[in-house]
DNA sequence: TATGTTTGTGAAAACGATTTCACGGGCTGG
DNA sequence: CCAGCCCGTGAAATCGTTTTCACAAACATA
């Protein structure tokens, strides 16, 4: 029922060879004003659209980019892909868009189904981009990719990113700055997770710098709510001696945390400073804003689609690109006690 | 470089023809033990996985689920489209996903694309879903296609949504039992969306059974930061007599409007009460939390595939399925002043 | 005018799988 | 013991394109 016309039909209709109507279809040989003209309105008026399987199987190539990413729930990634998703539409492809939600043993078997599907490449973000056999799978078979948001240690893998620990210092810094002394380091399940690990050796390398105790990174279940926060936090907040702020290892979290705080009777930013990592839109609709690292999340998709295209078509080699992150103020800031606000 | 080993490749290692391999492979006929063996072993040595796109050719189907949404920013989308990549997963397909960026114009162009492709089915999110000549095609061609969201006037269109007009109509009374009498309707760029003209006639029906007078859709950019819409809600909220409720179509604005009417020095909800459309997570986590229409958006991406499966597989009518939606209370709205709170 | 060089076109061979058809061998049943 | 059947297998056709090769006809060059 679905699609009866093929090129097939298109070439008895214009009165010439199927050879012919893929010459005019896609220019790869001149031809004749006039049979280029049958052609055109035999396609026309017979709606026809070459079938990319068709196409694909000859090519061996399809007009189709594999994306997997842990989750699209968190907006960061939505983000991504959103960039993506446009940058591949201006270049006429389309995304295979798979999910691992956070299962890295996932990743394979992802990568290998988009493989089958002859991708021209593939966008990743996985949970380690080091020790990964998925990734030396793709280098072996010669198979292009990016990464994103992954900040590979290793040579030779292709990236878009920030430099996560040189922002965590910053912003650890500026929480150093505003006179904080003890900042707990929140992080969630994305603890194995190359990001995450990058972002808390910037914060201890700025504690240290500073001379003040870095602390071990709490690790709270990303997935979890509000509440299951609250009580992880209790036994933190309610120490003798309590962190004045706390940095989280992205904004989602931080988010969370926040709320956390508020049921454990703790006010931010008067009470707990604190700060999260991205820069998604919604933290800057709540109250107090939230105090972050912004980073070009969607910006970093469109990248990775470019550098991606310059791989498969120009053969350029893998590289990586590290785009600026900004720090963005926010109310969840706030100077700690004793010292005056800057 | 990328894939060499083929079909082919197999039977020779295996000692057999392809017609085996592939019948080895599909379980699509009986093959003895021996050769069975063989078969497996020389697919587990040479990693063979077999390309879909040689099996699509055949075939003329794909395990591949066609996506049309308007946007990945918006969480509403972006959680429905995680249901569908778990569903679709389950079932062994992956999704191309394609975004119109809210531009109707889009929508045909890109269904065309994924139809090139031989998706096995279409999800989509369109702006109108009455009259739309995309969809007529679609079924003119006979391709199966599920609506999400969009909630079909006209029989005959398979859709997975929730009862938009109930939802507002009992969201409006909640207000009116609160004291509210003067309640906005703020609408944002969805103004050209079905679903959002049901949700404004839900509006409409409560504010009349009640005697009261429902205003006109004030329309906001929805793509808008926060200080213009604050420009645009100027006039309405500093008016001799102004709103004491604000009803938005969808969450996303609704977060946006309560930053609004904080910039306009009006808080909320102590001057105005707020309320949203969607349920988004990030609603529970501000404060005030954001009273809203709490509808399970990630199952409707769940359901909109296994709906898809049914009609492609057993071939099931199309049909409209309506899930349930719950009032989601929250601090964004309060009683109005003069009348005790519930 | 004879010879080379374009130029436009068609026939046919890929691409990698599935599937139909035919066939030989081992059954079973009369 | 023979006819008929089922079972496992291979050869070959097929899906819809792109692309190579060959071949005319038209043209430019000597």
């Amino acid at each position: 029922m679905a699609r009866i016309v093929t090129i097939r039909t298109v070439a008895e209709r214009a009165g010439c060879s199927i050879a012919t109507v893929s010459r005019v279809i896609n220019r790869s040989a001149p031809t004749s004003a006039d049979v280029d003209a049958r052609v055109r309105a035999a396609v026309a008026e017979l709606g026809f659209r070459p079938s990319e399987i068709g196409r694909a199987l000859k090519t061996l190539r399809t007009r189709t980019l594999g994306v997997v990413i842990p989750s699209l729930t968190n907006p960061v990634f939505a983000a991504s892909v959103a960039g993506m998703q446009s940058a591949a539409r201006e270049r006429q492809h389309t995304l295979l868009l798979t999910a691992t939600d956070y299962d890295p043993a996932a990743e394979s078997e992802l990568v290998e189904t988009l493989v089958a599907q002859n991708v021209a490449g593939l966008i990743l973000t996985v949970a380690d981009a080091a020790e990964n056999a998925t990734l030396d799978l793709l280098d072996a078979e010669g198979i292009p990719y990016v990464l994103v948001h992954n900040e590979p240690t290793r040579p030779g893998r292709a990236a878009v990113c920030v430099d996560n620990a040189a922002a965590t210092f910053a912003l650890t810094q500026t929480m150093i700055a505003a006179g904080h002394r003890r900042i707990a380091y929140l992080a969630g399940r994305f603890a194995t997770s190359d990001r995450a690990r990058r972002r808390h050796e910037g914060y201890r390398a700025a504690m240290e710098a500073a001379g003040l105790e870095p602390e071990a990174p709490l690790e709270l279940d990303y997935l979890g709510d509000a509440p299951s926060h609250a009580e992880a936090l209790a036994g933190l907040f309610r120490a003798p001696e309590p962190p004045t702020a706390a940095l989280c290892s992205n904004d989602l979290l931080a988010l969370s945390v926040v709320g956390a705080l508020r049921t454990l009777g703790l006010r931010v930013p008067d009470d707990v400073s604190v700060a999260g990592f991205d820069g998604i839109a919604l933290g800057g609709a709540v109250h107090p804003t939230l105090a972050t690292v912004d980073t070009p999340t969607r910006l970093m998709g469109e990248h990775a689609v470019a550098m991606l295209f310059t791989m498969i078509e120009a053969g350029a080699p893998p590289r990586v690109e590290r785009l600026p992150f900004t720090l963005r103020p926010g109310g969840t800031l706030a100077p700690e006690a004793p010292v005056p606000r800057v």
